[in-house]
Order: structure tokens, then sequence, then C-alpha cells
DNA sequence: GGCGTGTTTTTAGGATCGTAACAACAGCAT
DNA sequence: ATGCTGTTGTTACGATCCTAAAAACACGCC
């Protein structure tokens, strides 16, 4: 079995399969339409296995069954498999976060807790730079080295705060980002405090009003970890921390 | 634990969480934030389970942890969850589907075998009564005595033909079916002849052109199943004999 | 009988579930 | 300081469940 296959299997388990049913389905789709004994001939799935596979591929939509001697599979279109997993998954989710809507509490308010919390991961700590972007109502400062961590969705972030009122400053060192961020509406740009050392793990820093912050380093694969806070003293006195290592000359 | 909870539960199972992952995630968000012991004590999860369980829901990016001592997590939002459970579900989807599209046979012009095939569920058989209707080139006779059988989907595949200049003959004994296939341009309605018997199994009957038929029946349980044929002979004298039986008088 | 088909049962193997033991630590009374 | 109690976080291990894999079986056909 080819690397490809063998990741499309792969695929397939986490989309909910079986392995056994990953490879009928895949076999019928190189074969067109085939038997038991086909399936069986170019996969190491054995044929006595096939026979109940292809059934529980059926329930899911998968496949059609004809029922002749020998029986023979034919899997349904490209297209309709698509959707039909995509049906399912969609239904399984409404089903699971309907509870979940339900009784998840409204921690509104509820921030003042002295809490400071840690994501990990690219992706995630950008959706929680946007999530503390959003609300701010005073200003925002915000600063990376790296280019890569302005995200389009974070620009677009900045861009809505701005017009609506609040007082944005991007600080970098690296002038791509500084470039990119200045040609926003109502967005300012500065050079960080010389003293400062060109710290080559420092990832993203994001001050939200007086109370919202989020520092980030980046790992030497790559890899991104932020803490942030928001609403705590904890992260008042970090931010009181950063401006005043920031304002005062070395 | 709740009815509403443990189909809940079972969801998140089937979108490919364990179930202890799904309860710890559904506690966090009934608590807000917690501790190990809080999830311990709302839920049938032991506690020196959660750490383990809530760092893989940390790494598929459905909680925080912070780090201090004891050990706090915090559920991200309904929205981030259902964002990232969805990102993750395409990306599997278009692994999986990336390399069957590559090697799925183009069985066009194959469809001369033979073949009777059959499919089962109200669902699947309306797919295949679409893809079906959407072949025709000709004609089209479209019968069903259940007005449910007659979908939004179906409906407009049926104008669609019509006005392609698609002969359209619709035939039910229920004037709601016929009432509503009549107000479509181009669509002729009838009753069926006298002598056939009122069916009480009988689902829908599609033919298509002179060489595609789709029969289908109903059970008990309202299940539907159907079979059908297209370019085989067989479809051919099966049509053949439907026509007979339907204009031969008694 | 010999062969192929389809059904059923049986036997590993692996992941998850569930319990338990453990060291480290804090609070508190002796 | 010592001992007791309770909590936290880690680790280990048996029980259970599901899948994978093999084998046995019944049937029809040549």
């Amino acid at each position: 079995m080819s690397t490809d296959e063998t990741e499309a299997v792969d695929a397939f388990e986490r989309l909910g399969l079986t392995s056994y049913e990953a490879k009928v389905f895949i076999a019928l789709h190189r074969l067109g339409s085939g038997t038991a004994r086909d399936v069986a001939r170019i996969t190491d799935v054995p044929r006595s296995q096939v026979y109940s596979v292809a059934e529980s591929l059926e329930e899911r939509g998968l496949l059609e069954v004809q029922q002749s001697n020998p029986i023979r599979y034919r899997p349904v279109s490209v297209e309709e498999a698509r959707e039909t997993l995509e049906k399912r998954f969609e239904h399984e989710r409404e089903r699971a976060f309907d509870y979940v809507d339900r009784v998840s509490e409204e921690s509104v308010g509820e921030e003042t807790q002295e809490d400071i919390w840690t994501v990990r991961g690219r992706d995630r700590v950008d959706d929680r730079v946007v999530d503390l972007l959003s609300s701010a109502e005073d200003r925002i400062v915000f600063g990376t080295r790296l280019p890569a961590l302005v995200t389009d969705e974070i620009e677009a972030t900045l861009r809505n705060r701005a017009t609506a009122g609040v007082s944005v400053l991007a600080v970098s060192r690296t002038g791509a980002v500084r470039e990119r961020l200045e040609s926003l509406e109502g967005v300012e740009c500065e050079l960080p405090p010389d003293h400062h050392g060109d710290d080559q793990r420092s990832g993203r820093i994001v001050i939200v009003d007086d109370d919202g912050i989020l520092l980030s380093v980046v790992d030497d694969d790559g890899g991104e970890t932020a803490i942030w806070s928001s609403g705590s003293r904890f992260a008042s006195v970090l931010i009181q921390l950063i401006r005043a290592s920031t304002q005062t000359p070395a």
C-alpha cells in the first residue's frame, strides 16, 4: 500500500471509519465496483471480513450493494460521499454543542479572578490574540518581531478597533511588520527602545487597556507558547512592569 | 448524568473524542473553569485521570491550562471549539478524499453492465433519485403515493429537466402530489390506471429515458429501500414491463 | 469431490476505562 | 520537631471493550 493511501486511510480513521472500512471504501473507488474477492485481492482485508465491513459502509451511505451472486459493491460518487460525511459531522456537532451551549457558564464579568492562562500552538495563540484585541475599549499595544505572527485576522481586528476609536500602537524592530501595520488607518508604529536586547525567543506581546495582556515565546522548533490574563491584578502588574521598562531609558 | 448529557457525550464520541474527554470538556463548560478535583466531583471521571485527559484536550485546542497549584483548566469558548472541530474535520476530509479523487475509476460509459443496485434509507434514495433524474435527456416518468417523497430537491430537478426540454410525466393517486407537480412548467400529471391495486408498500417509481429505472418500497417502520439500474438491459426490460402493464387496460 | 461464496465463531491485540498506590507538600495539633 | 490529615499530581496495573485477523462452517455449483 502506497504512502499516500496509508495517509488517506489514517484520515478516514480520524473521520470515524475503521481501517478496514477505509480500505474497502478506497479499493472500491479504485475498482469502480467489485465483489468481496476483488476487494480482498487489492487490499490486506481478509475476504471474509469484506462482507460485514461493506455492510456497515452501506449503513453509512458510502456504498451500495447489489444483491446478486456473487454480491457486488459499488461506491457512491466522491461528491456524494463528501456530502454524506459532512452532513453526519454537522449533525453530531449540533447535538454535541446544543447541550454544551445550554449548560455553559456565562462567565462574563467573572474575569476578575487572579488567573493566568497558558495557550500552546500558533493557531490557538492567534485565536486568543484576536479575542483579546476584540475586547479592547481604550488602547492596544501590539508587538512582534515576526511578520508571520501578524495574520490577516489580527490585522483586520486591529483596523476594526482603531476605527472604533481605540488607540492602537504597534511596536516592532522588524521593518516589514511596521510597514504593514502603519498602513492601517489610526494605527501608530514605533521601534522598541534600544536598551532591549534582540531577544530571539520572544514571539508577541499584546496589551489591551489596562487589564489584558498576552506574552508569547517561540521555541527552537517554531512552536509557540503564550501566557495571557485579562481583568486580573496579575495582568495589571505585568502591564505596569512592561510600561515602566519600555518608557525608562536604560 | 442527565439523558441530554449522555447524548451530548455520545455525539462528542462520534466526533472523535473519548468519553472521558467529552465528559471533562462538558464539565468545564458547566464550571466555567476548575481544577481536576472540581471536574472529578461532577463527573464519573476519576480525578487521577483528569490530568491526562485534559492534556489531550489541550492538544486538540479545546481547553487551556493554568500552570499553578492546583492546576486549573479553562475551556475555550463554544464558538472557538466549534470552529476548531470544524477545521480539523475539513482538514481530514481533504486529506482523505484527495487520494480517493486521484485513484477513483472514472466509470463513465461503464454503466452498460447488467447491474441492479440496492439503496437503503430515505435520504440515500432521495439522492439516487436526483442523480437519475439529472441524467434524463428525453423523458421522465415519476410516481409516488407519498407527498413526503417529493423533496424540494427532487421538485427542483424535475422543473430543471422540464425546462431543458425533457418530457416529464408525474403519476400519483394522491391529490397533493399531483397538485404540487402540476404547478411546474412543462410537467404533466395523471392518475394511475384503475386496475392497479392501492399498494400500501410501494414508495416511488422513476423511469428515465428508456434505460434508467428506480423502484422503492416503504416498510412498516417507514424505512425505504430502493432498487435501481441505469443503462442496463435489465432496466430496459423492467421499463417495458411497467409500460405494458400501465398502458394496457385490465 | 473440489472450488468459490457467504456466514459465523474464535482468538489475539490495543486502546480506553477504572482502581489503586505513591511521593510531595501544606495545615494543624501534639 | 514530630506525627497526623488531607490534597495534589504521577504512575502503575487489571478489567473491559472494540477492532483486527484467523479459522471453521454451510451452501451451491461445476
